[in-house]
DNA sequence: GTGGTTCTTGCGGAAATCCACAATGGCGGC
DNA sequence: GCCGCCATTGTGGATTTCCGCAAGAACCAC
């Protein structure tokens, strides 16, 4: 996985070029863009970190690129920032999930603080997604037919109802339940259950 | 339970009056105080519903009595009226979790809109945290072996291994379980992780 | 001391789970 | 046609769970 970095993307060279030198200063590693559009093609998946985005750019402004990462699942954290803000502004970036909203000049610990603050929020977050992601994975190598035999497992029933329910032998029963433990990785039905609580919390959130 | 509610707090009496019969004129209950101070006294933890707060009020001002009703468990979504803001403060209080943050003088059906918003997310906490009180309640009636006994059974352990680990007969652990199932109202040890799964996981919220 | 709660244990049987060994039939790809 | 994957089933036995019946010991309160 590529290591975490912050995406900085601005139409003003001198504020990319004052943010780079600050970020490098703290000894925080950043790459930067200088529209929207660019970034948005050089963006893929695999990317972690923290976004800085302009607000007001020539094109496709900070809030629209920020919508369309998110369209495609990126969850970095973002901090944007804002020559020209309003109260409304503000909260209404904020409500839609923004990390931070800062008004230009800004002061130089501070932003770094929130940097850093968003680069520890992206580092947890990966964390519990990469568990996520394993659960996941597992969860795709099942078969129809396991997960049937599953969501019953989740619902308490017995093998013998199980197998009433979806008519078929009770020693069926059995070979699906060995088989799905084993798939999951688990060894009872308890972390059957823990395992995707604890998925399914995180991932409706 | 107390029905949900509006509670507005605002130390101008123009202001309360206002929203107030703006409320009315929309069918939403509300009551009125006039500084933070006389809110505080009357507050109970059975409210329910918002809060409007007005940020800048003679004595304690709103966010400070935002802190006071978090630290008495208040978790009320509440909505900041201001009529100086700026946008360092919109951020800082939504940061710390205010549901909005609107400048004075503010449009009826937005703030109407808000409040609506509101009251339907205090709908579904409040029933969200009858769910875990319910279950914290049930929790409270195990006794220490009986907790012991849980540990165990949600580390997915054999009741043979239980017993060689608590030092005590299988038939004792046998009777723990089932006490356990019976007072946490469930019928199996899968439905068991997964009540206390959603708990936790709601809860480390 | 009586009564209630908790923790403890044993016996014995019904029911359920777990598992190795063994096997059949369908389906799709090479 | 052969191979692999999937779903299916059976037998039989070891292990575990579930539960009623019965009861002893410790502790605390009235």
């Amino acid at each position: 996985m590529s290591p975490s970095l912050v995406y900085l993307v601005d139409d003003d060279a001198a504020i990319r070029d004052a943010l780079a030198w600050l970020l490098r200063s703290r000894s925080i590693q950043s790459r930067s863009w200088d529209s929207a559009e660019a970034f948005l093609r050089d963006y893929d998946a695999t990317m972690s970190g923290c976004l800085i985005l302009d607000m007001r750019m020539v094109g496709m402004t900070g809030m629209e690129l920020y919508e369309q990462l998110r369209a495609r699942g990126c969850a970095m954290p973002t901090i944007f920032l804002t020559g020209h803000g309003d109260v409304p502004l503000a909260v209404k970036t904020l409500k839609r999930g923004a990390f931070d909203f800062i008004e230009k000049p800004f002061n130089d610990n501070e932003l770094v603080d929130r940097v850093l603050e968003a680069l520890q929020q992206e580092e947890s977050r990966r964390w519990r997604d990469a568990d996520r992601s394993q659960t996941e994975e597992r969860l795709a190598t099942l078969t129809e037919r396991e997960k049937e035999v599953m969501a019953c497992i989740l619902a308490g029933k017995l093998n013998k109802m199980i197998a009433d329910e979806l008519q078929i032998a009770m020693r069926t029963v059995e070979v699906h339940r060995a088989r799905i433990f084993e798939k999951m990785g688990v060894r009872s039905a308890v972390e059957l259950a823990q395992l995707l609580s604890a998925h399914s919390s995180n991932g409706s959130r």
